[in-house]
DNA sequence: CCTTTGTGATCTACGTTGTAGAGATCTACA
DNA sequence: TGTAGATCTCTACAACGTAGATCACAAAGG
């Protein structure tokens, strides 16, 4: 039975090393030169690679685990948890996409859930609805920050030129908007200031304000 | 001057070996054997291996770019834009992750962001917040899909058990709810009537009715 | 007819990756 | 001193992406 402090060092290198070089520089081997042993040396520890980004994905959760808050209304704790998600995504960029292509069952993920799930609760959302729009919430707040990292973004105005545009005629609209450079920290912002008055729209401090009217077919 | 044919014939064949073995499974040499030729054979028209990967974000999107349509209110529009996301990444699951992870720049992307950008507009939301809305609500599909399609929702009934409850509250209140086995396909639906909800709260129908609030710092 | 040209595919080979398997080294307690 | 258990090392292998050189063959020009 290995050593989960040493764990956790090789754990530490591993994003270092994923922060500092990219997610495709955190090599077996390159870890273990790291740590001044062999790669063979870190398989009693974290399993396999796999393990590794496992492990990794733990990390990180526990790194967002003290923006749990019990105190505060509770749009502020949800507020604080998503605040804290990108600061962490902004820490390691690399790692970070990894929360949304692994399933986190760690004590602290289940915690971090219960977190959210009792602020909704709080915020009148009805249980029925509650897990449902957590997976919403995170599913963005994990999406932005990954699309974020990997370049998904900033990429638009390079050939956007090359059009003729007259087939794109909403950019062509928004050609000033587009021009200028967003600036994604008040992005990620307004979107959270949507997404909490969507909430409190749909479900709290508003009985009967408005009715979702049935989607068109 | 490789064939643009024979380029597609590589991407489809390539997107076929994805959604029967995997993303992993799409070696060169396993898709080369698949066309019965050299893992070598494929380099001059598909560049290299990451070309490969840009190559299917490109297929796909062109497969989604048919549920652009003219007709129909604004809302109609982005959500059958929605609705054929999801079929997208129902069709091809380890493939459509690729659309968070790579910027999409080709022709057919831009056709699809203007599609989206114009009915935005139709719906009211102003032009300096239109390239945002965009950009949250196409995060959110593609994070959705990602979501499910890697195991990131599906796996929290396991270990809820082994938990000390009076650690996990709000588990335990909803327990009930969170015995049932989701129904996805609704849940979809639910989230793109909540997202649709917020689009028309904030800007259209009802101008005056709601102000967005400062956020609690 | 032969030759040239050019476009694809092939063959071989290299460095890197994850990891299996066997052995070495060290610590602690009898 | 000897033995047990844990930790690391050494060696080796298959599979990966791909550089470089070569080859097959169809179309075009004389």
């Amino acid at each position: 039975m290995p050593d989960d402090d040493r764990k956790r060092q090789i754990l530490d290198a591993a994003l270092e090393l994923a922060d500092e070089r990219g997610l495709a520089a955190v090599t077996m081997r390159a870890l273990a030169q790291k740590l001044g042993v062999t790669a063979m040396a870190l398989y009693p520890h974290i399993g396999d690679k796999d393990g590794l980004l496992d492990g990794l994905v733990d990390r990180m959760l526990a790194e967002l685990l003290p923006a749990v808050a019990t105190h505060g209304t509770p749009e502020q704790r949800l507020l604080a948890i998503g605040r804290a998600a990108r600061a962490l995504a902004r820490r390691h960029p690399s790692a970070y996409p990894l929360l949304l292509s692994r399933p986190a069952v760690t004590p602290d993920a289940v915690r971090l859930v219960d977190a959210l799930y009792a602020a909704l609760l709080d915020l009148g959302v009805p249980a029925g609805e509650v897990p449902r729009v957590e997976r919403l919430l995170s599913t963005f707040t994990l999406g932005y920050a990954t699309s974020e990292a990997n370049g998904r973004f900033s990429a638009g105005a390079i050939n956007r030129a090359q059009f003729p545009e007259d087939q794109v005629p909403a950019h062509r609209e928004l050609s000033e908007v587009l021009e200028r450079a967003p600036d994604w920290d008040a992005e990620y912002e307004a979107d959270l200031a949507d997404l909490m008055l969507m909430v409190r729209t749909r479900w709290s401090e508003n009985d009967g304000w408005l009715k979702l009217q049935a989607l068109p077919e």
